[in-house]
DNA sequence: ATTACTAAGACACGAGTAT
DNA sequence: TATACTCGTGTCTTAGTAA
């Protein structure tokens, strides 16, 4: 079965809500829905449940189905790729989320990282972050975007006994006023809803920012950063 | 050549960029793209311009590739429906555009319309349209969710020596306050980026909106529609 | 009813090659 | 160098049928 394939079923069973809850289907219908036989259908659904895109139960009515979470991660960087290539070349993606506080964490780390953030970025930045949390959609569009452009990647270090791994930095200007970056820590298992970006200022300052304020990260292609 | 592997090609060509611009490619290339050999890539874009998805021209050094407005339309689908069938049930569908003004004719049609706006709306529109500009992205998923719901038909008659056409009509909530309807005329080649909202009030006024002022649309499925 | 196995057939693929 | 043709090969599909 090729990727394609793998594909078209996804989008299908998508199309029928697949995505969110389980639906009821028969290997007829489903074969009805991509054009081709009941046989067909039955092994292509067979290959999905193998590969882990699609959970199955057998009823006596025909089969539930829903996409798991590996199905809607390849269903997803589709659409992501997809979304970016309908942006006309030249225009800005931007990501619009609202403030939120973090643990207090994130001020610890950038200390750490600080010297280092520096030699990537440019700049020095001021020892906090600020959380945005972002709607699925955005985020969608806001991580292919960036995977797009080659990272900035700080890499990891020991220090006081203790590990600090690799982070991946992407030059971002919040509310198209202050140059920052959006930055991912890769060991931890990092909420993809919610984006930590660091500046050079106190964001919520500079910007007078209260959590649950709507913000604007602009992604700035690495070629363009200063 | 199968709906997935026309599909696949056009994605990967709309990864290159083949929507906004002609692509230097070639076969070879191509293959390694989709995981075929430079035989089946030919036979894959002979079949897609054959089709009228993709416009080519042959150059020394390859193929010139741009993926053509019926490619587009077809991509676009695909992406409205993924668009659509990542959203949770039950969210509502916004649609943001800017407010314009229209060309003035849109008063003189809504009269002309307005009882039969009535029958099928249940109100007597306000003898004007706001007009709404909106991006591409929302134009696409705006009218993919549309197209979801089964539409609001007002048909055409004639009128003092005129025939007026087929309206279709989808209700929606401006800035979540005022129930009104899109409006889409199917016989003026009307533009996708620009929508036409009655509601029972002059919605400049109620809403004290100006030019360029951004305004949202929720649409309403018709079967919670008042 | 279903799903899914088997076997025969269709057709898509790619190597070789023409242009 | 390209693209694209022919044709042998192999894979995927489907009809029939079992479970």
């Amino acid at each position: 079965m090729t990727t394609p394939d793998i594909w078209f079923t996804l989008y299908s069973l998508a199309r029928k809500g697949a995505l969110h809850r389980s639906i009821t289907i028969t290997t007829s219908e489903l074969g009805g829905v991509l054009g081709i036989s009941q046989q067909t259908a039955s092994r292509r659904i067979s290959y999905c449940v193998d590969e882990g895109f699609v959970a199955r139960t057998h009823t006596a009515a025909g089969m539930l189905l829903q996409i798991t979470e590996r199905g809607r991660r390849e269903l997803s960087e589709v659409l992501g790729e997809l979304e970016i290539a309908f942006v006309p070349p030249g225009d800005e993606i931007v990501i619009r989320g609202s403030v939120t506080h973090g643990l207090g964490e994130g001020a610890y780390y950038v200390e750490v990282y600080a010297t280092r953030f520096r030699e990537a970025l440019g700049f020095l930045p001021f020892s906090g972050t600020l959380n945005v949390i972002i709607r699925e959609e955005e985020s969608r569009k806001a991580t292919t975007r960036m995977r797009q452009s080659p990272p900035l990647i700080v890499h990891g270090f020991s220090y006081e006994g203790r590990t600090f791994g690799d982070v991946i930095c992407y030059r971002v200007k919040v509310d198209n006023a202050v140059e920052g970056a959006v930055v991912i820590a890769q060991r931890t298992h990092h909420s993809e809803n919610t984006l930590e970006v660091i500046a050079p200022y106190d964001l919520r300052e500079k910007l007078g920012l209260e959590d649950e304020d709507i913000v604007e990260l602009t992604v700035i292609p690495l070629h363009m950063a200063t």
